[in-house]
DNA sequence: CTTGCAACATACCGAGTGGTCGGTTATCAT
DNA sequence: ATGATAACCGACCACTCGGTATGTTGCAAG
């Protein structure tokens, strides 16, 4: 990798890391400046501007990170279990800072979804996304399953479950009501078996 | 009311718009001052600074307005029927601004639970509050539910879920999603019943 | 050896922010 | 009539923000 685009990923990743922790407009560029012990001159030349800047951090660092998050668990044999136990091991592994700052797609929604139209179509292509994920899993298993189900219906149900829980978390800044939100999840996930 | 309270409420009313569609943090100061047509001598006159502004119109107007919001739907003699119909006839009121601004608690929570402590226990305790509200309800009716239910576990998890479906509407800028999420959740609702 | 460009650095700009402070006005008790 | 106070005005401050314009450096091709 040249030096160049060395230090564009790291720009990159100083800027996810602030962006996640303190959302895009709350994202000062100085102190992304000052993380990568760069120039703004230099900022300036890898990315035309802020806007592009958080563009690229949601696509480049953002969806993939997201994708690699979900995508193991709803392709194992069964993604019924398989999205539980992701629910539960996430519970289980995250750590303070992560419970505090939510997930990166849901706060990009709540801040940005009506203040910018393009991050506005980035993060409703992502949610679509997610539900077409979702959706291929559970008809793979279709014959398994409660037979009136709508199957799109209950993905955005269950992304909104868990992003509802994220936020909660936010406020209690502990895993307690995350732990109890994810748990009837899983409850209501199961029971979508026959 | 005296003409410096209707002043105060004035800004009162005008910040909680302004919150409301824009954060906290976006919100500025001149643009309440303008609305209200007052100086910023005013404003300072009656709020000591921009967060203490903020509390007061999380505890004066955001509160006040969640509980109403919430209360007549629980305090039907059938609180689970009571808990659908809210839903779904706040589906149907809900015009394009509504959908987009999302629910000022979880915007509150999302924005400003880890930005400030005085925010966070507020906004805790609102949650808190209507988590009460919600068990409280069910167990008001427990001879009809399911008897393996964890009353808390199950507020907070309808709590979540109608947080997280605000927040795929955002997104959608339609009440689309929103919609599939509710009617979902009301099968979840009901099917608490025995 | 020099020319040229990629890859930065640095100084600076205007706009906007929350906040302060001395001054003004209307009302009211004395 | 007069002094006091509540309620408000508006100029000003320090500061930060995103963004720009110009300058510098190193390397690579001709």
């Amino acid at each position: 990798m040249s030096d160049a685009e060395q230090t564009r990923q790291k720009i990159l990743a100083v800027a996810a890391d602030e962006i996640h922790q303190h959302g895009f407009q709350a994202t000062s560029l100085s102190t992304i400046l000052n993380r990568c012990g760069i120039s703004k001159g230099a900022l300036y030349y890898h990315f035309t501007n802020k806007l592009e800047l958080g563009y690229a951090v949601f696509e480049e660092s953002f969806v993939p990170m997201f994708l690699d998050t979900w995508q193991p668990a709803l392709s194992q044999d069964d993604p019924i279990e398989g999205l539980c136990q992701f629910f539960t091991s996430m519970c289980n592994q995250m750590n303070c800072s992560e419970v505090v700052c939510g997930c990166p797609l849901n706060n990009l929604c709540e801040e940005m979804a009506n203040v910018d139209e393009g991050f506005r179509l980035r993060i409703l292509s992502m949610q679509e996304k997610l539900n077409v994920l979702i959706v291929t899993a559970l008809a793979r298993v279709e014959g398994d399953l409660r037979s009136e189900l709508k199957f799109t219906q209950v993905a955005y149900f269950i992304v909104a479950t868990f992003h509802g829980s994220t936020s909660l978390s936010k406020s209690s800044r502990n895993k307690e009501l995350f732990q109890q939100v994810i748990a009837e999840l899983c409850l209501y996930i199961r029971a979508l078996k026959k």
